[in-house]
DNA sequence: TTTCATTTTGAAATTGATTCTCAATCTCGA
DNA sequence: TCGAGATTGAGAATCAATTTCAAAATGAAA
């Protein structure tokens, strides 16, 4: 029997998922698309297309930044990647396949991300959504400041 | 007795209070940044520096974009204005004098921007916060969707 | 009010993230 | 194997925002 090297369950079921989305619309699949999808299922967190692409290369030196931005775009319709704009100028992306809908705490010194889950304050929201007649389609709640780490770091 | 123009009571304080931040900074009063602040805090609303530089430029053609950048921020830093970055990628400012603190409600379709409170939602979030060691400076909290009138204009 | 160190200004150049363009190169079904 | 159509990498273009720089304005002191 062979011995695989451990991988996160949804990097297979990504890559499959995308292999179907990618040939029910006409378009096709590549060896750069692969590696980047390889790679970004791979990682943990929320990586910067920048950070991506240095892991990209690092890979195959000749793969260029447009088609990372591309494949990120292409993962992101697919629903299986989803794009954050947080503070800071560039698009963070996560791995969405099969994750809950989650919010972030944003450490603005060291840069980490925690990401946190919270019913009442979804529903307090739709609440207020309500009563404005509004019919949301997707939110943003975003807590900036200083984890733990860094503030014990301070001291 | 002299019959002055209806303005908000804010404007002529935030004038007030730049003058004097100003002053204690070695700054400069100068004649663009007085018609900037003007125009700002005689509109109402979330406006972008373009939006703002139209309505400027209409009064003073000869001032330039840049000024106007370098002037909000002044304000900012003064705490008179607050920047905002809802999606779209152009910085929005509204005042910020004897405001309290609030979230938006953003309409996807027409742009219009609502704002509310709640204070529970607040409660909540620093609980969050609480709970992973957080020590929080500023959040975010954005609704996006469709605004009642949107939705029955697309009936 | 003149002086003049310092700040501010407008225009244009620059930045940084992202998207677009385009010719060359792949992919995949017939 | 072919060939229409998709994809690629490099560099140009875009867009908001910032920086640069020489000329102009400000304001405290003389």
């Amino acid at each position: 029997m062979k011995r695989v090297a451990a991988r996160k369950p949804s990097a297979a079921a990504a890559r499959e998922r995308l292999a179907s989305w990618i040939a029910s619309r006409g378009l096709k699949a590549t060896r750069q698309r692969d590696l980047i999808v390889d790679t970004f299922f791979t990682q943990t967190g929320h990586l910067s297309v920048d950070e991506l692409l240095d892991k990209v290369t690092a890979r195959d030196s000749s793969i260029g930044a447009a088609t990372v931005y591309r494949t990120m775009k292409i993962l992101t319709d697919a629903g299986l990647a989803s794009a954050r704009h947080f503070e800071g100028g560039q698009t963070r992306y996560e791995a969405a396949l099969d994750r809950h809908h989650h919010d972030h705490l944003i450490c603005t010194s060291c840069g980490r991300i925690f990401e946190f889950e919270n019913e009442r304050i979804e529903e307090l929201q739709a609440r207020v959504a309500e009563q404005h007649g509004f019919r949301v389609t997707h939110h943003k709640l975003e807590l900036y400041g200083l984890c733990k780490a860094c503030q014990e770091r301070q001291q």
